[in-house]
DNA sequence: CAGTGGTCTAGACCACTGC
DNA sequence: CAGTGGTCTAGACCACTGT
């Protein structure tokens, strides 16, 4: 390898030297972009070696706890697996070459080559009820952003999910377009809100009259329940949602690390 | 804060003074494991400003790079969450108060206060077929381990696993008592395998003659279906599992965290 | 303003893998 | 043996929060 920094010759983020001015973007996190592009543009397959920690450090001018710093949020995405004495190495599982950023109910459905759409049925402020202030942790009565859409894959409807949000500014989500964007996003971008963390719940069960007709099944007909809290970077529990999905047509995902495994 | 060291006296895992002796453990797991306690015994509540990584270090006689290698950790698992500029607090989640460990299907049952049990069905050495060879990323024909339990709770069956194993001395698994210790443990004492990640498919469906009898249902009652593979921190696939729950038995839970969320 | 987490450095020794 | 990741240090400057 040779000692030269490969860095800042016509990339958009750059590396700065030192602390002279002001940092675009940290270091590590140039450095996991790269590494992430690597990954995604095929330059780095699953199984494959990659650089050592402290040629990494070398190559791109960082010290070798800053190239470490990268590799280990990367470890902890599930892209990379370190072996002792050996090396880094690029993971085999399905997180890794899909999505890393996020999956949603939209890519899900554009990668199975059906066309996704939500169709809003109901948006309104409404009083928290027990239940739900006690999910939001709120006072019951403060009022809530209630939102009922239908997910649809080549127009067929696939699952209804009926959220609560609280936050801040939420009354304004109620003149947003929902159709046709994401609420991850609109929450992201519109509002500055991160959402990091969600607890779910699921089980099994039969679909009820009212969700049959909404999604074009016999009355009790095999449905996926879920019920999920989505936290805030702050911890802040943010949206409560009930979804129920056709059985026989939603396949649900999970990645599960660490101490979450269920055995 | 007084400037002591408050450590060493009387508890077993013990900080090392610099690397003189032979460290037991390293310094900012034994800090983990402090903070997990004080979590777990009550100390520091849902909500609760923790310690400044300085004043932990300080505290400990570490350094702030080492404390703060600890509180990433925890922050990683779902325990704190942090504020720029404020200090590190401590989550308010399910995953915090109750387990941190490993969750199981045995503790799910005894924290409902039930009985948990399990039966093995079956378990015999077969050569691996396409599908199931294909999960574990190993060769069609070679020997896995197949394994056939019933889950039950109070003597009422709730769950029918199948799962298929590969690894090097798998077959001494059929001698195992597999019906009163948990599996997991089984694989990381006897025979040193650690289990880090899986993936997970779930969806909903009906019970099919064979499992309704197994599980004493109607045929044609509501269940989640599961397929899971199961990684080990080497990256090494070494469970491939189907199992079906009973639909209005089993609430199956998840926590989800930053690249996951599905929205 | 003092205190917090966020980033970063330039070293160091260790245990482990491979040759 | 040289190379890897695993741990650790004692500093440093930054951006941010509170008072």
């Amino acid at each position: 390898m040779a000692p030269e920094a490969l860095i800042g010759k016509g990339m958009e983020p750059t590396f700065m030297h030192h602390h002279s001015h002001k940092s675009p973007l940290p270091r590590y996190y140039q450095l996991k972009e790269i590494m992430r592009e690597k990954i995604i543009s095929g330059a780095w397959k699953p199984g494959d070696l990659i650089p050592s920690e402290r040629e990494l450090g070398e190559q791109y001018g960082i010290s070798r706890m800053t190239a470490r710093q990268a590799i280990t949020e990367l470890v902890n995405e599930g892209m990379f697996y370190r072996e002792q004495g050996k090396g880094t190495f690029v993971s085999r599982h399905k997180i890794t070459q899909q999505l890393i950023r996020l999956t949603g109910f939209t890519e899900d459905i554009s990668a199975r080559g059906q066309a996704p759409a939500t169709r809003v049925l109901n948006v309104t402020m409404i009083p928290a009820d027990e239940n739900v202030a006690e999910h939001l942790r709120i006072r019951v009565g403060l009022p809530v952003l209630r939102l009922q859409r239908l997910r649809l894959a080549d127009d067929e409807p696939l699952a209804v999910e009926r959220s609560h949000l609280y936050f801040i500014g939420c009354e304004q989500l109620v003149d947003d377009d929902l159709e046709h964007q994401s609420l991850y996003r609109l929450l992201e971008a519109k509002y500055g809100i991160q959402l990091i963390q969600a607890e779910q719940e699921l089980e099994a069960g039969l679909t009820n009259e009212e969700d049959s007709k909404l999604l074009h099944l016999p009355i009790g007909s095999p449905a996926l329940y879920t019920r999920r809290t989505t936290y805030t970077n702050r911890d802040q529990p943010i949206e409560y949602a009930r979804s129920i999905y056709s059985g026989s047509k939603y396949t649900f995902y999970t990645h599960m690390m660490r101490n979450q495994l269920v055995l």
